[in-house]
DNA sequence: ATATAATACCTTGCTGTTCTATGTATAATT
DNA sequence: AATTATACATAGAACAGCAAGGTATTATAT
């Protein structure tokens, strides 16, 4: 299947805010879950998730905990928040009227 | 209604292929056209559609053919080509693909 | 008569998002 | 011992959309 990547751009946001709306994850794991959960549609680099996750923290949608493992390896750990719970539902709606635009558009189509 | 323009970001490109198999238009038409048929969603500025065209038409998508009304007033009609049509077809696909991965992360929602 | 809005084309520069590439470091596997 | 996977991060390039500006004619409103 051949993707036609830009049309994540404005969107990834939704996404990431949805996976965290569920439980607290690490961006790695974000990456695997987005991957998994799509069936192997979604491949988010790391220059993207990363930059995407500190703007939502900037934007204070979520916080990011470190967590430290047994092992010594460090996680960071991001959990909504209560604003980030609101965008989220806005951003839901949006991109519900988005679509029902786009189809308008396109379904029509006979041809 | 508010918008989340970022998500227009890629699609643009169907939503005028789209217009332009049903019928050759110019770009102030399609503007128009764009608006009232998403029921006011769509607003696409100038900025963004005149440069998207010019693309098109380089990309060998679409062809402009200058018309000169009887006022004197110059228009550029766009026609889609063999390639637009094959191209368009490409699209609709990929967009079907790209709503169905977004909703396996967003409809699974209860949160 | 005159000003404003609508029509119709265009471009430049800014911004924001994604990707590629690169860097660091540890753990697990081959 | 070398490679892969895990886990974080950033810099620079590419690209699309937008605001703002420009030109010019026609139609409408004052």
């Amino acid at each position: 299947m051949v993707q036609k990547r830009e049309l994540i751009k404005g969107n990834s946001d939704s996404l990431l805010l949805c996976l965290l709306a569920q439980q607290p994850m690490y961006g790695y794991q974000i990456i695997k879950e987005l991957e998994k959960r799509s069936q192997g549609y979604f491949n988010f680099k790391e220059g993207t998730l990363y930059p995407a996750l500190h703007r939502l923290e900037k934007a204070g949608l979520i916080l990011g905990k470190w967590q430290m493992l047994s092992n010594g390896r460090p996680r960071r750990y991001y959990h909504i928040t209560a604003k980030g719970r609101t965008k989220l539902s806005t951003e839901r709606v949006q991109w519900q009227d988005f679509i029902n635009a786009v189809n308008m558009i396109l379904q029509p189509a006979e041809n």
